[in-house]
DNA sequence: TTTAATATGTAACCAATGTTACTGAACACC
DNA sequence: GGTGTTCAGTAACATTGGTTACATATTAAA
């Protein structure tokens, strides 16, 4: 596990912290479409990204899912944060986007940590901005774009997490993530095609024009 | 100053600090509708609500506005303090949605205490996760909600943190805090108050139906 | 009091998105 | 190869929200 971690996270933290995080922390994979946490859960330890991505999603009272943003190597979930202060619930589900090696700290390390660590008060403070900006992404895509817009924005951050430009999903998965339904995005994918910016085939979609 | 400060924020933090504050902070009045932060400003200062409310709002790349959240007394804008740390440039628009008191706290000191004092630590963390709570709850209102509900939820939390079940305000401010436009607002507040659940008058709303 | 500015009401129309229903194509499994 | 299932295309229609235009009411200013 040592060397992944410092591999991404050396150059953040100390090696004391390194050596800490070595021995308490717990290394794991997950494969695609694992779900690490989900709504109201009570959160035990908290995931450090060493590669692949994993995607946040907000639901509403029927069910239905809300894409809020993909995060990637290097970072936390600010969410899994503040939960495991406060003993909180979850207020969001993590879904691994693409195959996922993660290291799982104990909750307790976290708060400990940040009073003896200043890179790791740093880090916690970062991934708190980090995740704050994210949603203010989100909310400027939901609040201020249209829905052809927000599709091909997210078609191409999908592709980036993924580093591909061709995306293997079906437009149901697509109009889950988008909070709407299929036939709106199959619509508003042939306008985007005939626009050329991309091609559709069956379960995947090539980036024409990023 | 220290009376305001023990009051309100007496029970979060011990006197060390208390007194700290109260030597480098400047105590600061604005009146309704004065602008405490504006995007793409530099933040030289985070403020600590002592009373009053104040309103959160993000831009669109037209210059229209979308109200956020608001923050009451015993809160400090989380948005502040992670531009104070990476000197980055406000994201956002605060102004003061009722007459406001506040303490505006230098920024060195912020990051300063946070090794310091473990009691600035949680109260930094706890305002993180809340102002994400509330960007989760903004998510919300917009993704998940049509618009004669966001509205009627806008006018109670107004209401709220007024302090009053009378708003005075124009169906224009209420569109422009909303995102769209006059007319669709009239619309929908005429529609409110055939259901019952408002009174209309010219330059303020009655809530009647909590 | 007259005039101007602001606030609200409402109709008519348009555009974007959501819904229902049905089609055929591609694929998976037997 | 046949059959059932998943995926995508598309038409027709409903609903929500946005736009334009204009009328009227209230308040402020001259």
């Amino acid at each position: 596990m040592i060397t992944e971690l410092k591999e991404n996270y050396g150059y953040l933290f100390e090696d004391a912290l390194l050596n800490e995080i070595n021995n308490v922390g717990t290394y794991k994979e997950v494969p695609e479409g694992f779900q690490l946490i989900d709504i109201g859960e009570y959160i035990k330890s908290m995931p450090l990204l060493v590669s692949g991505a994993v995607k946040i999603l907000r639901e509403d009272d029927k069910g239905d899912e809300l894409l809020l943003y993909f995060i990637e190597r290097g970072d936390t979930c600010a969410m899994t944060l503040s939960c495991c202060m406060g003993q909180k619930r979850s207020e969001i589900r993590a879904v691994a986007e693409t195959p996922t090696k993660l290291i799982m700290i104990p909750v307790e390390k976290m708060s400990e940590w940040m009073g003896k660590y200043k890179s790791w008060q740093n880090f916690i403070l970062q991934s708190y901005h980090d995740r704050m900006t994210e949603l203010l992404e989100a909310i400027d895509s939901i609040a201020f774009l249209k829905m052809d817009e927000r599709l091909f924005k997210y078609l191409k951050d999908k592709a980036m997490v993924n580093h591909n430009d061709v995306i293997n999903v079906t437009h149901q998965n697509i109009a889950f993530d988008l909070h709407t339904s299929r036939v709106v995005i199959s619509r508003l994918l042939k306008s985007l095609e005939n626009e050329g910016k991309i091609k559709l085939n069956r379960n995947n979609i090539k980036i024409l024009d990023f």
